[in-house]
DNA sequence: TGGCAATATACGTGATCGCGTATAAGCATG
DNA sequence: CATGCTTATACGCGATCACGTATATTGCCA
């Protein structure tokens, strides 16, 4: 189950929330590794669509995680309509 | 090749930038399917930090590429380190 | 059920977003 | 070269970031 997919920013959030977890870590514990706040990881977590990057990378950094770009598997319905 | 990692916002930009060219689009054109701006598409694949996750998926999507999140590989080198 | 840790949300602040618009700098191909 | 297309950068603007700090809400387990 090592590979999750995360097609939208709601996806992402739900997979770094498993992930920390995962690490036995709470939301403070892992912002105090990447200086940013709890409530700034509750954000991300959470998928809010205005999250930084930096806010993103320095948290898969820290939970020693990396990203993968990769053509769309099956495409499952719901394009890029459903950004709007 | 077409599975690419990213560590960090340059990495993504530049994996961008070659998906972008690969469809052969321009920046403007790939923006105007996703309702930004040329000059946000550049910030993002210039790898500036604080573009903003929906920026980011709205290219993928419009790409038609998806994200992985998996634990990372073979942890060349600098690590969180390389963030600050 | 009570109490504590964990998470979500709030306020004011300075910085920076993406916006529209515009232009400068880079590049190719003729 | 020169011309046109592409990309980078600039201005002012309203919105929203992450910040510090603080509190409300939630969840869990004794």
């Amino acid at each position: 189950m090592t590979e999750q997919i995360a097609r939208n920013e709601k996806q992402l959030g739900a997979i770094l929330r498993r992930a920390r977890r995962q690490a036995d870590l709470t939301q403070g514990a892992l912002g105090s590794r990447i200086h940013l706040r709890q409530a700034t990881v509750s954000r991300l977590e959470a998928g809010e669509p205005a999250v930084q990057l930096s806010t993103l990378m320095a948290a898969l950094s820290a939970l020693d995680l990396e990203l993968v770009v990769r053509p769309r598997s099956k495409s499952s319905a719901t394009e890029i309509a459903d950004l709007f």
